[in-house]
RNA sequence: GCGGGCGUGGUGAAAUUGGUAGACACGCUAGAUUUAGGUUCUAGUGCCGUAAGGUGUGGGGGUUCGAGUCCCUCCGCCCGCACCA
């Protein structure tokens, strides 16, 4: 008999039909229930999803879906983050506009979303580049800047010359833009900033707060924020400079201070420029050190320099020592003062640099075990913590006290011939620099007056719409290039002035998105009420690319926003839990040129052959070997891409949820595999054969629980509902993958029992199929519904609550106990539940096994774990 | 260099507080059914061994009645930051 196959995709189609319908996914107003809100990080308009958004997609839909089963009103949004420069180089390329662009994308990523069947709300959907969502963005722009949160100022930026334009650090390779392939200049520009690190310590403390987050991430952060405690030591010079007559100097490391044998500043540190300016040759020096890339690789292959400018600093200990003052290419100017003291026994920077330049190296600190007379130091400085030597009253003395004993003495110095000291702290977080010289981004609302200054726009004119008639032929910000745009009056004094060209980085767009999902048609940026009741996010989800800027951005936004009473005040944290999603991956397949280029064939053009070490491909229609490359993250450029639309027309949509979540856990990155997808859909298959097929054989819709139940109906409902148990919790863990294995497990336990008899066991297996089908609701959505429909049901099972699981019959009256002979497990045996500690210990005696091992002799010593283990030890 | 993580069968992976290692799936083997074949169902499957038994979570050591889990050490891989004073 052959049975009907599941058509998925044309199923798949009706559900979503279905439920667009009835409109069972909005979000409901009434906040009569304990609120849930979902969110997965919106995507990028880029055209096309890719696998990368199903899985992030897939992982919060079930939860979303699972959370609404169990009671919860849910929130669980999409939008768009939809400004940046793909849509102008489209511009470019296509002779097209941004918008057009951006609107098309939007259009048909819309339409994939919906095909993958998820319980969204789309009456919240925006785009960034609403004008509707950016007006409120210029309104907190206002807002910070009127409470001093945006400024401008003054920093080095990276300029390309020929596509006139700021690159981001990321977008300068090798010295040159990533587009334009010019060598990258350093720039001096105007440019706005949010004052993030005004909340430098508040992100740092709050990051404690964050139990639901990965700890990596946590991390990531705190060391991105890079707080630090240490000195602040004034340094006296022999000879007064264009009025500069000491350097100050930051250090963490006070208790070394009698090790130090140089002072090296930074290139562009005022003492460096006042030495410079009657010195030619360190004026070289530093403009080369200015010229120097900034890339990573650039500062590897840098040689550790220095240029002696010839004035010394005194110690401050001992003012009679004088040690001489470096500019050298290894000092920051943007971290500390730009001048630090060099203790090379103690740094292995300063070692090179001391070696190098025949500078004395004091050991200062020991480690413990090591006798003070004979300690010396080779090619590798002492790091650690230890004892001081060397050091006149701080011998003795371990790192902590002797940074202590040294702030003291310090401090206790007379003023007048004494260095000066403050216990400071400093950040390595800087504020954000968010001025871009770009079309497609928030209009930043600032008029630029000659005489005025920089004049806010007052919020009646509000929003700052961008231009439509824009034009992309040359290089350059196509605002800066407008006829008229730029052209306002001052609104301060009514003269002719100029609007600021800059817009806004997009990172600032998805900073306090979520906040406006809460309310996205109100008329302020948000509705107190709303985010009152919704934030913060319960669960959000989304790739560990975004780890530093995104999450961190998000949490000054939020913090900021409650300064400005743009949000309520207590909302400090934006996502409660997060979870980061690994990538989907996929082996590459490419052929050689002579030239020793790569050309890439897409999986559809290969088939491979064969396993391990002999597997081959071969493309498909012509049969010529390719090579088989390594398994990367699915990108364009390698072409190890596999369309979603692809598989969910020929698989479905719960067959690529269903896989996406199945064999690895979801931070984990997870190797696309046809076999996977095949074996996803052959499990598809298989419920709905079950279901299809037995339906008529087991008990009708509603019937009565029977009284008694033979083994076989006991052992199903056993393992009916030890699975939802174990479902519910698994999901609810975030552990997807364990889920799904208690599914297939739950299946073949029904499997087992489908074609028997026994006393209430139709009842059984008609109980076990509408928890089964409950189950898989979450995950496999549209055939959950199939199934619940074949069932006989005329309600929507995606409307049905989560199942209650009976507790006794998730605990089993019988357990297996192993019998351990001194640790090794030797045998078991089946008791009874709770069967006091004596009853275990003489049943395990009478065992052949034991008696055998022990030879007569008296066990030393017999552990009894009840209902898990009796270890006997001879 | 600094910080963090990871290492379990042929493969993806499971494993409350330390308590029967390898659930579940892929693959493989055998049988049944159907078919032209795929499919489906049942059973088996860490490794060595015909078996009894031994052995086994990157290597070595330790704590413990008992270690994948805790401690020390070495090796390998991955991620983040990186001249941060």
């Amino acid at each position: 008999m052959a049975n009907k196959l599941y058509s998925a995709p044309k199923r798949e189609k009706y559900w979503q039909d279905v439920w667009a319908d009835s409109n069972i996914f909005a979000t409901n107003n009434l906040r009569n229930k304990p609120k849930c809100y979902i969110l997965e990080m919106f995507p990028y308009p880029s055209g096309r999803i890719h696998m990368g958004h199903v899985r992030n997609y897939a992982m919060g839909d079930i939860l979303a879906r699972y959370k609404r089963a169990k009671g919860f009103n849910v929130l669980h949004p999409m939008g768009w983050d939809a400004f940046g420069m793909p849509a102008e180089n489209a511009a470019i390329e296509h002779n097209t506009k941004p918008d057009k662009w951006t609107y098309k994308n939007i259009e048909a990523m819309k339409m994939q979303l919906k095909s993958i069947g998820l319980a969204l709300d789309w009456s919240r959907e925006f785009a960034t580049c609403n004008i509707s969502y950016y007006k409120h963005q210029q309104k907190l722009f206002l807002d910070f800047f009127s409470r001093g949160l945006a400024y401008r100022k003054s920093s080095k930026v990276n300029w390309d010359p020929v596509d006139h334009t700021v690159l981001a650090n990321e977008q300068v390779i090798e010295g040159r833009g990533w587009r334009s392939g010019a060598l990258v200049e350093q720039r001096e520009l105007t440019q706005w900033f949010l004052k993030i690190t005004e909340f430098a310590d508040d992100l740092l403390e709050g990051l404690a707060e964050l139990k639901n987050w990965p700890e990596n991430v946590r991390l990531m952060q705190a060391n991105w924020i890079g707080k630090s405690h240490g000195l602040l030591i004034r340094w006296k010079l022999n000879y007064e400079i264009e009025g500069i007559k000491e350097l100050k100097v930051y250090t963490t490391r006070p208790d070394t201070i009698f090790g130090a044998s140089f002072v090296a500043i930074a290139p562009d540190h005022p003492l460096s420029r006042a030495a410079a300016a009657t010195n030619s040759k360190l004026a070289d020096f530093c403009e080369e050190c200015r010229q120097a890339g900034t890339s990573i690789i650039d500062l590897e292959k840098i040689e550790k320099k220095g240029f002696d400018i010839g004035i010394k600093a005194k110690h401050p200990l001992d003012h009679e020592w004088e040690l001489p003052i470096y500019v050298a290419n290894f000092i920051l100017s943007e971290y500390g003062t730009g001048a630090v003291f060099g203790c090379p026994s103690g740094d292995q920077r300063d070692l090179d640099f001391a070696r190098k330049y025949n500078l004395p190296v004091i050991p200062v600190v020991a480690p413990r075990d090591a006798d003070p007379a004979n300690f010396t130091i080779g090619q590798k400085a002492f790091t650690d913590d230890g004892v001081i030597i060397n050091s006149k009253f701080l011998n003795g003395l371990d790192t902590k006290r002797a940074f202590d004993a040294v702030a003291k003495k310090l401090e206790e110095m007379d003023l007048d011939d004494a260095s000066v000291v403050e216990r400071v702290t400093y950040f390595r977080l800087r504020d954000w620099g968010i001025s871009r010289q770009r079309y497609w981004g928030c209009p930043i609302p600032i008029v630029h007056c000659d005489d005025c200054g920089a004049v806010p726009v007052p919020e009646k004119d509000l929003p700052i719409v961008l231009p439509g008639d824009v034009s992309f032929d040359t290089f350059g910000n196509p605002l800066d290039r407008h006829p008229s745009w730029a052209l306002v009056c001052c609104p301060k004094c009514g003269k002719l002035a100029r609007r600021e060209t800059d817009t806004m980085d997009t990172f600032v767009d998805s900073s306090w998105y979520y906040t406006r999902f809460t309310s996205p048609n109100h008329d302020t940026p948000v509705d107190h009420d709303s985010a009152k009741y919704w934030l913060p996010v319960d669960q959000y989800i989304g790739g560990i690319e975004h780890a530093i800027l995104h999450l961190l951005y998000s949490r000054f936004f939020s913090r900021a926003m409650g300064v400005t009473g743009n949000l309520p005040a207590d909302i400090k944290e934006p996502f409660n839990a997060l979870l980061t999603q690994g990538m989907v991956v996929h082996e590459c397949y490419f052929q050689k040129t002579t030239n020793e280029r790569r050309i890439w064939f897409e999986p559809k053009e290969v088939r491979t052959e064969g396993e391990g070490k002999n597997r081959i491909a071969k493309l498909v229609k012509s049969g010529e070997t390719v090579e088989i490359g390594d398994i990367v993250k699915m990108s364009k450029s390698k072409k190890n891409i596999i369309d979603p639309d692809d598989i969910i027309s020929k698989y479905g949509a719960d067959c690529a949820r269903w896989f996406m979540l199945s064999d690895s856990p979801p931070e984990r990155d997870i190797i696309w595999t046809e076999a996977g997808i095949v074996g996803a859909s052959k499990f598809i298959q298989r419920i709905w054969r079950l279901i299809d097929t037995t339906e008529q054989k087991v008990c009708k819709i509603h019937t009565p629980q029977p009284v008694n139940f033979g083994s076989d109906a006991l052992f199903l409902r056993r393992a009916s509902h030890k699975a939802v148990y174990l479902v519910e919790k698994n999901i609810e863990n975030l552990r997807f993958n364990v889920a799904i294995a208690q599914i297939h497990d739950f299946v073949n336990h029904i499997q087992l029992r489908v074609n028997k008899k026994g006393q209430g066991l139709d009842w059984a297996i008609r109980e076990a199929f509408e928890l089964l089908v409950q189950l898989i609701g979450p995950i496999m959505p549209h055939l959950a519904e199939e199934c619940w429909s074949r069932l006989g049901y005329q309600t929507l099972l995606a409307e049905q609550p989560w199942p209650t699981v009976d507790k006794e019959l998730i605990v089993d009256d019988t357990v297996t106990i192993a019998i351990q002979i001194n640790g090794k497990r030797k045998d078991e045996l089946r008791i009874k539940r709770s069967t006091s500690s004596d009853e275990v210990k003489r049943k395990v005696f009478e065992l052949d096994i034991v008696s055998r091992a022990l030879k007569g002799k008296t066990p030393s010593k017999v552990i009894v774990v009840p209902n898990k283990i009796v270890n006997i030890v001879i």
